[in-house]
DNA sequence: TAATATATTGAAAATGGTTATCATTATTGA
DNA sequence: TCAATAATGATAACCATTTTCAATATATTA
């Protein structure tokens, strides 16, 4: 039952939430369900192969539904590192995307590794806080 | 001082240090200089644009110095999401980086962004983890 | 040079997201 | 029905990172 309340709120909620997000999403409905089986349960997913767990470097991590699983359509990010704010971007996308599997094949076969994600991410300033850098 | 101390570490050391790391890297030199002064000198460094701060995901930050400063060639990142296992590559190198380039530009328009450096790693099993899922 | 303001430093304490513990409650299987 | 096993959540523990703050170094000025 918190599968399914989790992978709910994923699907039916925006991007980029943290645990938190996702635990009070399913509290309204859910109340009984704790923090704690909230991570249990997205570590659970990952390990899956169902979420996909984000670092953009502002102190908690941020789950996604892997593309399969979601009905949004693939996009990476754009990240600012003083406001933390998160733009997804899917720019010359197909492009990235041939580029990806072609790397993603030949870093598996010579390291033999399984792949399963990967992280495009760009990282600056955005408008606002280029304007108010030296605060 | 401190911030020398912490610039000859990053370019002599191998790459993906943690704070920690360095900490005890310096120590040997400088045995005055704390922890503390190396989580804000590399803060400094970060916001200087001189060094990268990663996340790998392992709760741990790692740092590296910025193509310009660093002897070392630019590389993108295998990790295995298993034991933490970091392997630098720069397969098809030279496609990822005019298509980032590319795709830099377009986003600093749109988004009047001042795009500082990115990140694209992929996440898998490695072929020694491969081998011992489900323990 | 002396005297004062300012900045840098590190030890120790606080913070906060995440994980481990453990008693309790469901679920399963015989 | 009953015992064995798994799932759950409240609480406590963990640990990388930040904050606090008193002490020390540096710069500035008279």
């Amino acid at each position: 039952m918190p599968r399914k309340a989790i992978l709910d709120v994923l699907s039916n909620s925006d991007d980029h939430l943290s645990a938190e997000d996702i635990y009070m999403n399913v509290h309204g409905m859910y109340p009984a369900i704790g923090l704690t089986t909230v991570y249990r349960t997205l570590d659970l997913l990952v390990q899956m192969g169902v979420v996909f767990k984000f670092d953009f470097g502002d102190g908690r991590a941020r789950y996604e539904l892997m593309d399969h699983f979601s009905k949004k359509a693939h996009h990476h990010h754009l990240i600012c590192s003083r406001c933390k704010t998160i733009i997804d971007y899917d720019d010359f996308l197909d492009e990235e995307l041939s580029l990806i599997h072609k790397t993603e094949e030949a870093l598996s076969k010579r390291h033999d590794f399984e792949i399963v994600g990967h992280t495009m991410q760009f990282y600056g300033l955005c408008d606002k806080c280029k304007n108010e850098k030296g605060q």
